[in-house]
DNA sequence: CTATACTTACCTATCAATAGGTATTATTGT
DNA sequence: ACAATAATACCTATTGATAGGTAAGTATAG
């Protein structure tokens, strides 16, 4: 592993716990074992740093999603496995969404970050319309699929944020017990 | 307004945009018109500050809201009040709701600021499982009831986070629309 | 006289960032 | 093949700003 990605991945891991303002360059260095002065090379600004993170957490997050038409055609439930990413994350991870946290901060993050976060969201809303809209076929129009794509990733980033703060996986399950009934609205 | 005073309402404005790390003694004591050493007068250690930040936003966030069984009792449903105080947090504050913020970086918080701001969720999980067991009587259960309250507190706090990342109140109206389907489930 | 509400004057630690330097490894021109 | 060039991946040392926190002193009101 290079530098570069040890330097991303630990500042992924203290980012998911504690925000844009929970790493350091210095603390990312000592973790690495080189200088902060050398995580200067690497991303010249925090700001860089921020956005290559958010940039790669989307890129992996979407990656990782893989295509909801696909998901369709092998009769599996896209908007289960959607949830099932979330679960992952907050279960094995036990850690927030790195989005969902910059997202709550986002007035306060420098610009190139923020723009990041925000694509993160878009294009999250995108995938899930496009699932919505595969799965439910003639049953509904792009307009409610993305109102429906906008309620699930809302519910499932607030309900990973009371799980993290009630300290209780469960409160995500009941959370997302309650997406099925809409869908079927 | 003592400068005590002033000194929660700066912190709290600040809190609102990017959390805990984004409000210094400094900071504050300069917007007050006092000296940083003097805001440790009045809060021993920045972790008092943010426990007494938390504590008073519970209490007037609850007072605010009032009993749902009087709403109920006036023919109001609960529940739009309830959204409606989120709904003036993000529109007419256009900043998150203090808890919500301190919640997604609740691991990384000083233990008495954690502590308030889990007591803020069981509040108002509590005020909802209340208001919902009001409003629907024999038609549902205590459980039910908790499910309810998890179910919606994790929209609104979701949907606020969405809506401030994309700068789009819409955002959060689609989002709340859709509670309406699940309580009459 | 004494408690309240500050002030001045510090301290130590940490922050992101910069300047200037050193090996090591590739690339390129002849 | 070999030397010149340049990019890669770091280093030490330092800057100016900012962080939270402390001790000792002062003004003021009851």
């Amino acid at each position: 592993m290079s530098k570069r990605e040890a330097l991303l991945n630990a500042a992924e891991h203290k980012a998911r716990i504690g925000g844009y303002s929970n790493f350091s360059f210095r603390e990312l260095a000592n973790e690495v074992g080189i200088k902060s002065a050398s995580v200067h090379y690497h991303f010249p600004t925090k700001e860089d740093l921020g956005a290559e993170l958010a940039k790669r957490y989307t890129e992996n997050f979407l990656s990782a999603l893989g295509d909801p038409e696909e998901l369709v055609k092998l009769s599996q439930d896209p908007i289960e496995h959607y949830v099932g990413k979330f679960r992952h994350a907050l279960i094995a991870d036990q850690k927030m969404c790195l989005c969902g946290l910059f997202g709550a901060e986002s007035d306060a993050l420098p610009n190139k970050v923020k723009l990041h976060t925000k694509a993160f969201f878009l294009k999250n809303i995108q995938w899930l319309q496009k699932a919505i809209e595969k799965r439910e076929g003639a049953n509904t129009t792009p307009v409610k699929a993305r109102n429906k794509a906008v309620f699930i990733l809302s519910l499932l980033q607030g309900s990973m944020m009371l799980s993290k703060v009630l300290d209780s996986n469960e409160i995500f399950s009941i959370a997302t017990t309650l997406i099925e009934p809409i869908n079927n609205h």
